[in-house]
DNA sequence: ACATTACTATTGAGTACGCAAGCAACTGTA
DNA sequence: TACAGTTGCTTGCGTACTCAATAGTAATGT
């Protein structure tokens, strides 16, 4: 019956659905908290964290969004913010002059050290709380997966390496 | 020597890096084919199914907006959308007159099915064609732990000695 | 050289939220 | 009855995005 698509659950649909409620749950609690200790949200964090470990602190807005998932335009506008905190800074790139290179300033690389000691706290409180170690390499390697398919590497040369 | 907190990955870091970028990726393609084939959102998709499931298909703003995880604000302009639409309707409560039931109409049980046809089989091709099932199992069954532990109330700062 | 195509970044318009404030209605206490 | 506190819902304002359109630059074909 027709019906039926109202009150059967596929384990496909459970997993979407959990997905999606552990998503705005965790993002919600932790992005408040970043939000109220430092004034950033989990994207500008992001931000930071990508540049200060791309060679020479800078990178391109459109390697900037492809990593942080998002459009061409919300990298634009997200970096505007940080440009008005004096976190980050524009470049020119010599050999190209339509792009314009983002830069980790100093003042941005100090912010992210100050973000981190919280943050990166907060996040393992947060899944060590809920989750055993075990379990957590099996959540993130099950996760990992969910790009590939049809998403790149995200590999641009500056990966960490630990 | 920057920082040691820029290069060093903790497994819960990843594991929240995953989980963003996993929810990222899902909802926005999902979403996206949501929104051609039906002009609805996520969020739209869920409301109706969670009226259609509901007794007499309706339900309070509160209920609704705490199973969908939006605030009460958001519920009530995602469902100004819906009532414009003729999916829902309001009804008053004779017990709590502060009370506004939101109903789903005839229209909006024939959109809901219109709509499960082709989002149900989406979601199943998105994760089958990632996942074996005893993996998806495996994952519905972690994702739902993350709102254990203060999933009833869940206001900050419940961080207690528990 | 010049036209065509592709890429990078920004801007304008619009959407989907959240938070804080506010009103109305309910509950408990006396 | 009164009135303080709580709950359900809405509204104003702000934010963080998206998409579509644009301008400027680069690469490519002829």
């Amino acid at each position: 019956m027709t019906s039926q698509v109202l009150s059967e659950q596929s384990i496909s649909v459970e997993s979407f659905v959990s997905l999606v409620r552990a998503y705005t749950h965790a993002t919600r609690e932790l992005n408040a908290q970043l939000t109220v200790d430092h004034g950033l949200t989990i994207s500008d964090y992001e931000v930071l964290l990508r540049l200060a470990r791309a060679p020479e602190r800078r990178m391109r807005r459109v390697d900037l969004a492809q990593q942080v998932l998002l459009t061409a335009s919300g990298i634009t506008r997200l970096l505007d913010g940080l440009e008005k905190h004096g976190y980050v800074a524009r470049a020119a790139c010599d050999s190209d002059r339509r792009v314009v290179y983002a830069v980790l300033t100093d003042d941005g690389a100090t912010k992210l050290r100050e973000a981190s000691a919280t943050h990166v706290v907060q996040i393992e409180h947060y899944f060590t709380s809920r989750y055993e170690p075990s379990e957590l390499t099996e959540l993130a390697a099950l996760l990992g997966r969910i790009e590939i398919g049809d998403a790149l590497d995200c590999t641009e040369g500056a990966e960490d390496s630990a």
